[in-house]
DNA sequence: GCTTTAGGCATCGCACAGTC
DNA sequence: GACTGTGCGATGCCTAAAGC
């Protein structure tokens, strides 16, 4: 390990910790005498690395060293874009527009190699989804509804053209086979149910808070899906 | 008193220039 | 090309100072 590898080292170790770390502590992470270790904070702190040593504590970065990871792989930034870029392409206009943006921050600290060998890659990439305005609309609406914990209530239609008015307790929108679906604890039916929401009609948050803290998505796919990949389904 | 930080000093390894 | 001397940076050991 080169000197510049274990700066990083030791910057990346007072990161990823909220307690202090003691010269000892670093020095056993990176195989080098403690001595190495005092030398090590005395050039990150000489090129303006916010870190503070105490004795009998340790040492640990303050808020303002804090500085954000921005070293990514070629393909850890390929499954960063395409990500946003789905997102962008079918959840509602408050999502689209926030992965747009963190995109424009991750671009904007990368080195121009990175970014050019991330425009290269990106055109054979395409994202063709297509979600309306309105569906986009009630997407955000439901995902309010579910922070702020409220029943929302809606007329649906099922697939033999039944109608009926449902007040349900969203629990989390799920996106697959190129529609979006409303995961929810239904009133109704006492029981989880699984909602189109191209099939929503006049969806309303209510006031109403939620009535079964014990119903939730996990509880769900615990039940209908226990094989599911839950990190992409979940919202 | 124990633990931790920090300074001084010696040693080692590497790069480079000079000489044969 | 091989060898040698020199300079510099990195490292480890020892020890003093400071905090709990």
């Amino acid at each position: 390990m080169t000197k510049a590898e274990r700066l990083l080292a030791i910057l990346n170790l007072l990161r990823g910790r909220h307690q202090a770390m003691t010269a000892q502590q670093l020095s056993e992470h990176l195989d080098v005498s403690v001595r190495t270790i005092y030398r090590d904070i005395e050039a990150l702190c000489r090129q303006g690395a916010d870190i503070e040593g105490e004795a009998g504590i340790g040492y640990r970065l303050t808020d303002r060293g804090h500085l954000p990871p921005l070293t990514f792989t070629i393909d850890e930034l390929e499954a960063l874009t395409f990500g946003a870029r789905l997102v962008k392409a079918s959840a509602d206009p408050t999502l689209a527009q926030a992965a747009d943006q963190a995109l424009q921050k991750v671009r904007s600290v990368l080195p121009a190699h990175r970014q050019h060998e991330i425009e290269r890659r990106r055109a054979p990439m395409l994202v063709a989804t297509h979600t309306s305005t309105h569906l986009s609309q009630y997407a955000a609406e439901i995902r309010q509804a579910i922070a702020a914990e409220r029943l929302v209530s809606f007329g649906y239609q099922d697939e033999k053209r039944r109608q009926t008015d449902r007040t349900v307790q969203p629990l989390g929108l799920v996106y697959w086979g190129y529609c979006w679906h409303l995961v929810a604890w239904c009133l109704l039916r006492e029981s989880y149910r699984v909602f189109r929401l191209e099939r929503l009609q006049h969806l309303e948050v209510t006031d109403q808070r939620f009535c079964r803290p014990e119903a939730t998505i996990q509880q769900y796919l615990q039940e209908y899906a226990p094989d599911a990949r839950t990190d992409f389904w979940s919202v």
